[in-house]
RNA sequence: GGGCGUUUAGCUCAGUUGGGAGAGCGCCUGCCUUACAAGCAGGAGGUCGGCAGUUCGAGCCUGCCAGCGCCCACCA
């Protein structure tokens, strides 16, 4: 076909305009009758719906998109379905905000409420359903946002394949694999002190769990031996010396070991604990003697569980005192009264307050000591954890079982790690692992638990009988529907049933992204022909989470690894190199750089951060991204404008022309370096040697060749030379294609029929090269482009223009590098524009240039 | 405390069988040259974090040390 190259090439517009076209054209829909050898299936992170997506997706999402647009190319079928999550408490407490609304569960749902205009000052209380319907509204908007940026950016998505970690479907899929889980005890309920934030009041699991550093005290705290000595026991937590069941030192410190078996008395409030020896106690830090509370940290737990102490708890679920002394304070005289004064105080408050008493007593010895120490927090909370004790789900994940943790860390090794060493922070964390998983939230906008228990005769659950539903009636909720065997009458009375009141976390929901977009419980053949899938793309930050959660439920539910690849992609840092986030203030808004510089500039600067480095944004980077479409499509019209009215196929090229052979070889070699790069799941590297070698041919090849292909006199000359250049064209806008898609397919639908994203990659048996010369003559462009770049440098130094003609120019070089020179002799005379070229052997390369002589005039 | 990564030009980074120290940006000097002035050509600029070792030869291999970043850890 003949070329249309417009007069003036633009980037402008061409987003809108390809998205559409692909759109139309289903370019990037998935066939669902391939074979699962010819499928590439890829579980794209499902983007937290809870207000805009940040640079740092476009760079992650991008590289993902590189590799399917690449695997896409190489035959394979792609299956790429996009996920919303849009379940748990980012959406919860964007719903919070937005309409000014609070959930109070107990409330009855109002059919007819509709939120306000403007959000209340206060907080309007809703049912849960209400609740949870404007949870739905809200992300639905949200998601068209998401799909709209995707586009622009040019994700090769099959749009019509998305899926939400709160729909239907999703739901039913968590319920489902939950009971199958409940069925082969790979779940279990138990009561348990666990990790809780106050201002969220739910649990949160190890792996959603930090460290942070934040001011604390050292208090050293007079406890009291029977023999009216004191004992200085150090804790930066005296609030919870009510709390206190023990003293404990280290087995082996000499110093306390006549005191192990016998008791002391606490300050303030008198209470006798025993003094105890454990291996963890550190002799070093402090006076070696630590208090062990119910509950102020996690070793206090595993103290508390080793040494068999009892629970004597005086932290709420809301973060204050109970009202309620414990036990043991009530059978020691004053030690109520002391109570009473923290009763009802936040943890911070009541510190303060403990500290004057014991001042106050006498009973502080010396001042609180100022220090930092690192405090858990859940990751997206405001106030340190506390641990309290609760009735919770939890998922069996080698956490206290040696053999599965084992199991899943060869698991781990099944996987193919992108980079390779990302796969030690997948160990450390499994080795790490301190308790099972607990996935119950006391939350609202989740799955639910489809769980009731039947109620006592004085109104007890039975959680040791749970009522399950049939696969059938699934999704269900606890809470409105009526489990089997029962009516809604009997709902939390005796002798009837309640609705376990919880939620999954969302990453028990995440965990089975593969199960949810393969269609694992509504499509068996779907689900044949995609799992297990090819590729997990993600952040590093959530291999803890995410990764790890989801090989746990695909060992469990298929005896498999999930996928055969991950990829772990780095952050995007800002200039200064630290991590964007939206609480640095630092986040650029992505959709006004791909307005600013184009979708494939802002792809360049992403598909050039190496796989698994962390990358600082780059406007230079961008820009340079930029410049390199634009020479595209300059260099494309060139190229076309010479080549274009050929009509044999453009990988079939009949050379005359050593300089013409050579660089064909540089060119297959390059698609040989970006196949092997792709391969490895390195677009970085593909696209560094694509590049390089595009440079290298404008400047050079291009500019050699220039006068012969004009050339009409010689036609099988300038025919050598046309045909190359259309080669290499074909060839450079599919390297570019899985990098730079708005470009490629502009340029391509110039000349081609089709989409450049459904063409072949590049590979050596597609192209019929002849020759027509006599023996190859190696590197005749490379030693053809030096010389010409000596000729350049001679007219730059005397600040001439380079088409200042040459009348003499002598090169010296080796005989083998003359002998290729001379293959190109023709091209390098018309490039440097000389009259008289001459040779002679040397060592290496000089060249000596006499320059005409400037216009009189 | 354990582990992983990283350190190459002013900046961002390539450098994969051990033999030439490179690219882009920035800076300087020039140039309208049969695509591209949003362009093109040329130039300056580096004891490749430090020390030791292996080798004929080390940016690359080995050991130790240091800075930076991250992951993990029972941090009273």
């Amino acid at each position: 076909m003949a070329a249309r190259i417009p007069d003036k090439p633009t980037l402008d517009g061409l987003e809108d305009r390809w998205s559409q076209e692909w759109d139309a054209a289903g370019t990037y829909r998935f066939d669902r009758t391939k074979t699962r050898e010819e499928i590439f299936a890829i579980d794209t992170p499902p983007p937290t719906v809870s207000g805009s997506l940040h640079v740092g997706h476009v760079f992650s999402y991008t590289h993902t998109d590189a590799i399917a647009r690449y695997q896409r190319m190489r035959g394979r079928e792609i299956f790429y379905p996009m996920g919303w999550d849009d379940n748990g408490l980012p959406t919860e407490r964007r719903v919070q905000n937005y309409y000014g609304v609070r959930c109070e569960p107990h409330l009855p749902y109002d059919p007819d409420f509709t939120p306000p205009d403007q959000p209340p000052k206060q907080a309007l209380a809703v049912s849960r359903r209400n609740f949870t319907e404007l949870c739905g509204r809200l992300v639905v908007e949200d998601e068209q946002k998401f799909e709209e940026l995707w586009r622009h950016l040019g994700l090769s998505v099959d749009w019509s394949m998305t899926y939400t970690t709160i729909g239907e479907v999703a739901r039913r899929t968590s319920q489902r694999a939950f009971l199958r889980q409940l069925a082969r005890d790979e779940v279990y309920k138990a009561e348990a002190p666990t990790l809780w934030d106050v201002d969220f009041r739910t649990a949160v699991a190890q792996a959603e769990m930090e460290d942070r550093e934040v001011a604390g005290a050292y208090h050293r705290l007079r406890f009291h031996r029977s023999d009216g000595t004191d004992l200085v026991v150090e804790t930066t937590r005296p609030e919870l010396l009510a709390a206190c069941v023990a003293v404990v030192a280290h087995p082996d410190d000499a110093r306390y070991q006549p005191l192990f078996g016998t008791e002391v008395t606490t300050p303030l409030y008198g209470v006798s604990v025993p003094v105890v020896a454990h291996r963890l106690a550190d002799p070093e830090k402090g006076s070696g003697v630590a208090m062990i509370c119910t509950f102020g940290d996690v070793t206090d737990v595993t103290w508390w569980r080793e040494l068999d102490l009892p629970v004597r708890a005086i932290v709420g679920a809301d973060g204050r005192i109970k009202a309620d002394p414990p036990d043991a304070l009530v059978r020691t005289d004053g030690a109520v009264d002391a109570f009473a004064e923290i009763a009802g105080k936040t943890v911070k408050q009541a510190q303060a307050r403990v500290v004057e008493q014991l001042a106050a007593s006498d009973e502080l010895d010396g001042d609180p000591r100022p220090i930092m120490h690192p405090v858990k927090f859940y990751e997206k909370g405001d106030r340190p954890l506390e641990i309290v004790t609760s009735r919770q789900w939890y998922v069996r994940n080698g956490g206290r079982d040696l053999a599965l943790r084992a199991r899943l860390i060869e698991r781990g090794k099944e996987l193919q790690w992108h980079p390779a060493y990302m796969r030690a922070r997948y160990e450390s964390w499994v080795e790490g692992l301190t308790g099972d998983w607990l996935i119950s939230r006391q939350r609202y906008f989740g799955v639910p638990f489809p769980i009731w228990y039947p109620l006592d005769e004085q109104g007890q659950p039975r959680y040791d009988a749970p009522i399950t539903p049939g696969d059938d009636a699934l999704p269900v909720d606890p809470s409105s529907d009526t489990p089997p065997g029962y009516s809604e009458e009997q709902r939390d009375r005796p002798g009837g049933f309640t609705g376990d009141p919880d939620i999954m976390d969302t990453w028990a929901t995440s965990s089975l992204t593969p199960q949810l977009a393969c269609g694992w419980i509504d499509d068996p053949d779907l689900f044949a022909r995609t799992f297990p899938m090819d590729l997990r793309p993600q952040a590093h930050e959530i291999i803890r989470t995410w990764l790890f959660s989801s090989v746990v439920r695909a060992h469990q539910e298929h005896d498999t690894i999930p996928w055969k690849h991950a990829t772990i992609s780095g952050w995007v840092l800002d200039p200064d190199r630290k991590k964007m986030s939206k609480s640095r203030g630092n986040v650029v808004t992505p959709m006004e750089w791909l307005e600013k510089f184009g979708s494939d500039g802002v792809r360049y600067w992403a598909v050039s951060g190496r796989p698994g480095t962390d990358t600082a944004f780059d406007e230079g980077q961008i820009k340079i991204g930029r410049k390199l479409a634009i020479k595209l499509l300059n260099v494309s019209k060139f190229v076309l404008g010479i080549s274009g009215h050929l009509d044999t196929d453009p990988l079939e090229v009949t050379t005359t022309s050593g300089l013409d052979n050579s660089f064909l070889a540089d060119l297959l070699a390059v698609v040989d370096d970006a196949t092997t790069a792709f391969d490895g799941f390195d677009y970085a590297r593909a696209l560094e040697r694509t590049e390089r070698f595009f440079w290298d041919f404008c400047d050079n090849y291009v500019e050699l060749v220039k006068g012969r292909a004009y050339d009409g006199g010689d036609d099988v000359a300038a025919l050598s030379a046309q045909q190359t250049l259309r080669a290499a064209l074909h060839t450079l806008l599919r390297l570019f294609a899985p990098f730079l898609p708005f470009v490629t397919e502009e340029v391509w639908s110039w000349w081609q029929e089709g989409s450049v994203h459904r063409a072949p990659w590049p590979a050596r048996d597609q192209y019929r090269i002849s020759a027509t010369v006599g023996p190859d003559r190696g590197n005749a462009y490379a030693v053809a482009a030096e010389v010409l770049t000596e000729i350049r440098k001679e007219k730059s130094s005397q600040k001439r223009s380079l088409a200042t003609p040459v009348t003499r120019a002598v090169v010296r070089d080796t005989a083998e590098r003359l002998d290729a020179l001379r293959a190109a002799e023709i091209d390098v005379r018309n490039a440097g524009r000389i009259d008289q070229l001459e040779t002679e052997v040397a060592d290496a390369l000089g060249v000596v240039v006499e320059l005409a002589e400037p216009d009189a005039a």
